[in-house]
DNA sequence: CGGCTTTGACCTGCGC
DNA sequence: GCGCAGGTCAAAGCCG
């Protein structure tokens, strides 16, 4: 029966088998009832073995019975056709979304192409004239987490660190202009191989965060003095939140595993390590505030050596971000790294602006922000208690409001989401909003929080939110980037990567 | 019963 | 070398 069916195959499901190797993840359910039906009956002829059944049967079926069988017959292939002309039309819908895909993602990546070769052309301009620094131009990588890239895989894995980009572009000028990088968190090789599992291996006995400022130091090892001189350990960033729980909900799983009286602070502090991976290398310990019990002091140490969630990513984002930051700052100039005794900490850049100044080539500008050293560990706080941009006593606008529950997440970025803008929207949505500049141009959300702080509604801030993502979106920069991003996600999509 | 928290003991690094 | 303080370990207890 079966080996017969497919020889009386008819022209309609013979179309069907020729899209199926292009659309096969189209088919529907539906189709072995089709072929069951149309089979039989499409070309009107039953095959032999009905026509052997069929004289069995004559004699005891009278000639109703067999017009009451053909008439079935009939309703059964007329519904069949109707069926197929659904998928047909399905199929052709899904074909057509297809292409629409295709088409823009062809679009997309001549935006990207055009984007570096406007690049190339600067470059060799700013050859030309290397004293100058023309941010705008310069090729950033809009990450705010620490970007893994294996892309060159004969070379072994290379750390990117977003925030150190000066003098390592041009470095690395090849590589960068290979790719653009805008994941805006943790990124990881899509398709590890046994190399990059035994690389990962080797570098778990090294500090996480010790790894960037090695490379820095096997790169800048003429310039890079300052560093030699002063023994730095593990990088930590310190997160000061408004924090009504035990902790901040930063989408990492914790595990508590130590409790301690810190001298100077009659809180105790509480010591966690990361449970996601057995292996992962990261700490953190949270401690309240003895001026103020509200604020919550999180301080996190090392980098997690594997995939997170996306609340997760937004956190471990914004801390690696400023344990690059602090590195690269370190590295390239003595700002900020003044030796504090003790507890004490020494503010070196000032409210939202830090690093400004002397440091424009960060895409980002963080609030408050302090660098210090406590016991050899370079610390990096982020305030975002007090940051003129949060105004605390607005408690209405949680836009403005860096209160944390337990159910609360600062989720800065979505490297997973489908869709960037919609993204972006949602971030800001449920987020602090961390002011940003790309390109040298600021993003002028925050100034439009800050100018309808006390009268703020839902309406005005999804306006603010619209015209925030219209100014993004609108730069020509960025949405070559926005293209190459999306590049990158549709080729990891294609190569069966997990994003 | 497994996972988590608690808590005292222990280890380590730093300053004197 | 000693003391101090931060950080970690691990056994005991708790909880779902």
């Amino acid at each position: 029966m079966q080996s017969r069916d497919v020889k009386s195959s008819s022209s309609m499901e013979a179309s069907l088998i020729m899209e199926k190797p292009m659309f096969s993840f189209f088919e529907v359910e539906e189709e072995p009832k089709i072929k069951n039906t149309i089979h039989f009956h499409d070309d009107q002829t039953p095959p032999q073995e009905m026509k052997s059944d069929k004289k069995f049967v004559d004699s005891s079926l009278s000639i109703g019975e067999d017009l009451t069988k053909d008439y079935k017959q009939t309703v059964l292939v007329s519904s069949a056709k109707a069926e197929m002309g659904q998928v047909r039309e399905e199929n052709q819908k899904l074909k057509h979304k297809l292409s629409m895909v295709l088409k823009d993602y062809k679009s997309l990546q001549m935006h990207f192409n055009d984007f570096f070769q406007q690049q190339e052309d600067t470059k060799s301009s700013e050859k030309l004239a290397p004293d100058q620094e023309g941010d705008a131009d310069e090729l950033i990588s809009l990450s705010l987490g620490t970007v893994s890239s294996y892309k060159h895989k004969s070379d072994g894995p290379k750390k990117v660190n977003c925030f150190s980009k000066s003098k390592q572009d041009s470095d690395d000028d090849d590589d960068d202009d290979q790719e653009l990088k805008l994941g805006l968190g943790c990124e990881f090789d899509p398709t590890p191989t046994k190399a990059d599992f035994d690389n990962l291996k080797k570098d778990e006995k090294i500090p996480t965060l010790e790894r960037p400022v090695q490379i820095l130091k096997t790169k800048r090892s003429d310039d890079n003095e300052l560093l030699d001189q002063i023994p730095l350990k593990k990088a930590r960033v310190s997160v000061k939140v408004v924090c009504d729980t035990q902790t901040m909900n930063d989408g990492c799983q914790w595990r508590k595993y130590g409790q301690k009286i810190a001298k100077g602070n009659p809180c105790p502090r509480s010591y966690y390590r990361c449970t996601l991976s057995p292996s992962c290398p990261v700490r953190k310990h949270v401690q309240r505030c003895a001026e103020d019990r509200s604020v919550l002091i999180t301080t996190y140490e090392g980098t997690h050596n594997h995939p997170l969630s996306v609340s997760a990513t937004a956190m471990a984002s914004t801390t690696s971000a400023a344990a690059s930051m602090l590195k690269s700052t370190s590295s390239t100039s003595q700002l900020g790294l003044s030796t504090t005794a003790a507890t004490s900490t020494t503010t070196t850049s000032t409210h939202g602006m830090g690093y400004k100044s002397r440091a424009p080539q960060y895409p980002f500008y963080l609030p408050k922000t302090t660098i210090s050293t406590y016991q050899s560990h370079p610390t990096i706080t982020l305030d975002l208690t007090s940051n003129p941009l949060f105004n605390r006593s607005n408690s209405s606008n949680i836009l403005m409001t860096p209160r944390f529950s337990s159910s609360t997440c600062l989720n800065f970025s979505s490297p997973s989401s489908s869709s960037f803008s919609s993204s972006i929207e949602s971030n800001y949505n449920n987020t602090i909003p961390i002011p940003f500049s790309y390109h040298g141009i600021q993003t002028t959300s925050h100034d439009g929080f800050k100018s309808n702080s006390s009268s703020a509604s839902q309406q005005h801030s999804s306006d603010t939110i619209a015209a925030a993502t219209k100014a993004l979106t609108s730069n020509p920069s960025f949405r070559s980037a926005l293209a190459a991003s999306i590049t990158s996600l549709v080729r990891n999509v294609g190569s069966g990567a997990k994003i």
